[in-house]
RNA sequence: GCCAGCAUGGCGGAACUGGUAGACGCGCUAGACUCAAAAUCUGGUGGACUUACGUCCGUGUCGGUUCGACUCCGACUGCUGGUACCA
């Protein structure tokens, strides 16, 4: 009989799933695998290769482990709020929520054609009420400890559709629906405080394993940097400007100040400014540049020099113009710089625009012509008390006069700003708040979650920029939870990180209606023991929810401290032509075609065949073809079989492999792997009949990557167990070593010729044979030999 | 600009801590089977020279360290990702 996908398939996929096979036990007494893949957007347009590539390495974890023994927590769910569902519902005038079920309901079977082993007993869904009731929660509880507050800022938005837009709708200046241009609305937003977990969140980085790039990534996410803090005073008022810098050391070169167009100086002082006029209109002009033009156009340093203020610098006590100029900006340290031309290339960009002093205070370079900005080799000048000194001694030493003059000390200053945690959309969870015209801002009462979505017919966004929750009056008209009086609600909705950040504690508990989790399972499951995900997520969504979790468990929640103990990340699949996939392109590989055509199991070993995970490859419609002829050659083994006790021949390259395939697996080189167990199928295939006992060996090896054909090819055999929880093969130390080994005998670094040696053949015997070897013996020539360098179990180096 | 990563046959990719470059797959090619084709099986397949045995060259470019470099170091070029005037 021929290998037939199509009808044992989904004979398989009948048997797991109607049987819950994957389901995962609490409390069970087998060691716990927490396995989990980043949960995927469901789309209307259903998987993406992509999608398969993220679940098959943890899926062959799963089932590895299964079989290994563990009792495995292999969840999926669904992270279903968002814009493009609501936009396609408002296109097709079909409410939302009909719209993501059928969605979930397509992803489900689709999951289920490629036979994942996924426990679908454990899905969670972020849109169902059940599930963000408690999203609400967590919210609440960071408002109660000061994590969660509101504070004005600048949003994207289209006085023509009178919306905010979010960024990837307004880029490159223009709204992306009227193409009209987007200027910056200052608007009350709320805002999450993940700034105070910025210290414990480079921390928690120490124990996570990963690659280097993945928390080099997080870390620059991060962005600390040490330095001071340095008051200078504005002459003749009371008033002065706080600066952050890296290089205190370089304070005597500081030869003017430049601060950000919203720095409040601008305000408090404003009755000194004699060119009131000149700085408004800069400001103004600041104001109506995009953030696009504000930072792209790097070249020109604008700016407007602040007439009838001038600083005082604290090293030289000489004054110092101060300039107001757009390169600075209010968001990053203090809004406000000292700025030393000969020292930082900015800087000095500016004061070759403008005219200004340039001081050398570290000797090496030319400052005239470029900011000189060694802090390895440069000795301090013209700085007073630091002369002499180079930079590593400077830094300390101008912190201890700043803290001895009281104008300054040391600081530690992070790049990452507080999470802007808003949109005014319908399609996302409401934030559980009132506002109250006594009380202020009051959370909702627990009792009282979840505030659910009202169900409306419109849910386009009302106008001036506001939720459209904002326009149905039966929700926004409450009272307030504190006091009874008449309120109102608030009716912005949170970003789609929301929902994202905890799902992974919802799996382990996931229809508890009395807490976001029992911490009991909690305590059984966590933490997440690999956790597999796009390379684009690793600052964002990684960072967001490691800030949630690290808060859970400081308020007693949750019992972990980090959720995740690895993390990797998969490269993406390119079309065919090496592009970027996508529907413009149409380089689009749908995945269940591949399934209809080859086989799940064919897509499946492809997928992880195509090359190495973490980096990103093309697809290939031939490369399909060869994974499905390795299926079709381990089928036809089948009718080769025999009882004969296999050789030892035969046994070392089935133990070899079961060594290799283990280990490839574990560190993610599933492609090698792969090209192991064909290897394998190669040797046996070449025999006139297959020991029965190798072949079953082979099929345990391939169950994780090929699940249904080796189900079937195991029953055939008369085996009644499923091999789900069957025992991986394990590898016998015996015969995964070589009595003899192969040693290359090379002269002067190439190679003549190759010897087989018995293993453990003395050094002196080894060199003996090297120099007499016929073929080696042409290439020394009659040269006096000047070394022989013995490699054990590798090679013999001649050197002459 | 800065940070990180990558660069290997016709193609996707292997090569552990420096030690036989090109595993495995695709493609191509010759042969077997077939009336024929497909499928399958067997052999060959980095380049140049050579009747052959072989020899030389070869891991983006240039240089260095080493008995020995795809692997380490320096400079450069190109591509990919991240970031954005970060003080």
């Amino acid at each position: 009989m021929r290998y037939n996908p199509k009808t044992i398939e989904p004979k398989w996929q009948k048997t797991w799933y109607d049987n819950n096979v994957f389901a995962a036990v609490d409390f069970d007494d087998k060691p716990k695998y927490y396995a989990l893949v980043e949960f995927p957007y469901p789309s209307g347009t259903g998987m993406h290769v992509g999608h398969i590539r993220a679940y098959t390495s943890l899926e062959i974890v799963a089932r590895k482990r299964r079989m290994e023994g563990h009792n495995v927590l292999f969840p999926i769910g669904f992270d279903a709020f968002g814009l493009p569902t609501e936009n396609y519902a408002m296109q097709a005038k079909i409410h939302p929520r009909t719209v993501t079920d059928q969605n979930i309901e397509t992803f489900t079977k689709q999951l289920k054609d490629v036979g994942f082993s996924f426990d679908f007993d454990r899905v969670v869904d972020t849109t169902d009420p059940d599930y963000y009731k408690w999203t609400q929660w967590i919210f609440l509880k960071l408002f109660e400890h000061g994590l969660a507050y509101r504070n004005k800022t600048d949003v994207n938005y289209c006085p023509s559709c009178k919306v905010v837009l979010s960024n990837e709708e307004s880029q490159g200046g223009a709204c992306d629906r009227c193409d009209s241009p987007v200027v910056q609305k200052e608007k009350d937003v709320w805002f999450l405080k993940i700034t105070a977990y910025a210290e414990k969140l480079l921390d928690g980085l120490k124990d996570l394993e990963t690659l280097p790039r993945i928390k080099t990534e997080q870390e620059n996410w991060i962005g600390r940097s040490v330095g001071a803090e340095i008051t200078f005073a504005v002459a003749d008022t009371d008033e002065s400007l706080r600066v952050f810098t890296t290089r205190p050391d370089t304070l005597f070169g500081a030869t003017f100040m430049v601060i950000a167009p919203e720095h409040p100086l601008l305000e408090k002082a404003r009755g000194k400014i004699r060119n009131k006029d000149a700085i408004d209109r800069y400001r103004e002009q600041a104001r109506h540049k995009s953030e696009f033009e504000r930072t792209q156009l790097v070249k020109d340093k604008t700016g407007v020099r602040l007439d009838g203020l001038e600083a005082i610098n604290p090293g030289t006590k000489k004054r110092i113009p101060i300039f107001v100029a757009d390169y600075v900006m209010m968001g990053y340290g203090t809004g406000a710089i000292m700025a030393v031309p000969g020292h930082d290339q900015r800087d000095h960009d500016f004061a070759k625009t403008h005219n200004l002093d340039i001081v050398e205070v570290i000797q090496g370079g030319d400052v005239t012509e470029a900011a000189y900005t060694d802090t390895e080799t440069g000795i301090l000048v013209n700085s007073d008390f630091l002369n002499g000194m180079d930079v590593k001694e400077a830094i300390p030493a101008t912190i201890d006069f700043l803290e001895k003059e009281k104008l300054g000390s040391r600081a530690i200053n992070y790049k990452m700003k507080d999470w802007a945690f808003n949109r005014q959309r319908y399609w996302g969870e409401p934030i559980p708040i009132v506002h109250c015209d006594d009380c202020g801002m009051v959370g909702v009462n627990e009792e009282d979650l979840p505030v659910t979505l009202p169900a409306v017919e419109r849910f386009e966004p009302a106008a001036d920029g506001e939720s459209p929750l904002a326009a149905i009056d039966d929700f926004v008209n409450t009272t307030c939870p504190r006091c009874g009086k008449p309120a109102k609600r608030e009716t912005d909705t949170m970003p789609q990180w929301a929902g994202s950040s905890w799902y992974f504690l919802r799996y382990t508990d996931p229809k508890n209606a009395k807490a976001l989790a029992d911490y009991k399972k909690l305590t059984y499951w966590m933490n997440v023991d690999w956790y597999n995900g796009g390379m684009e997520h690793v600052t964002r969504h990684v960072i967001y929810s490691r800030f949630w979790h690290l808060f859970l468990h400081d308020i007693g929640v949750t019992p972990m401290g980090e959720p995740y103990k690895k993390r990797t990340a998969q490269g993406l699949i390119l079309g065919p032509d090496g592009d970027k996939m996508s529907k413009s392109k149409g380089n689009v590989v749908n995945p269940m075609d591949i399934v209809e055509r080859f086989g799940a199991d064919t897509l499946r070993l492809y997928i992880l065949f195509i090359g190495d995970y973490e980096q990103s490859t093309p697809w290939s419609e031939s490369g399909v073809k060869g994974a499905r002829r390795f299926l079709d050659k381990v089928w036809r083994l089948a009718d080769h079989l025999t009882d004969d006790t296999p050789s030892t021949e035969v046994l070392k390259i089935v133990h070899k492999t079961i060594n290799g395939v283990n280990a490839d697996i574990e560190a993610s080189k599933f492609n090698t792997a792969i090209s192991k167990l064909m290897t394998l199928a190669n040797d046996l295939s070449a025999l006139e009949v297959v020991p029965k006992d190798a072949f079953e060996n082979l099929l345990r090896l391939l169950h994780p990557f090929a699940p249904h054909i080796t189900e079937e090819l195991n029953e055939r055999l008369g085996n009644r167990e499923s091999l789900t929880f069957a025992a991986y093969p394990k590898p016998d130390p015996t015969y995964l070593v070589d009595d003899t080994i192969t040693m290359v005998i090379s002269v002067n670094g190439k190679v003549r010729d190759k010897i087989e040696v018995a293993k453990d053949t003395p050094r002196e015997t080894l060199e003996s044979l090297a120099l007499d070897s016929e073929k080696t013996q042409k290439f020394i020539d009659g040269k006096p030999i000047k070394k022989v360098i013995v490699v054990p179990g590798k090679l013999i180096n001649i050197v002459v």
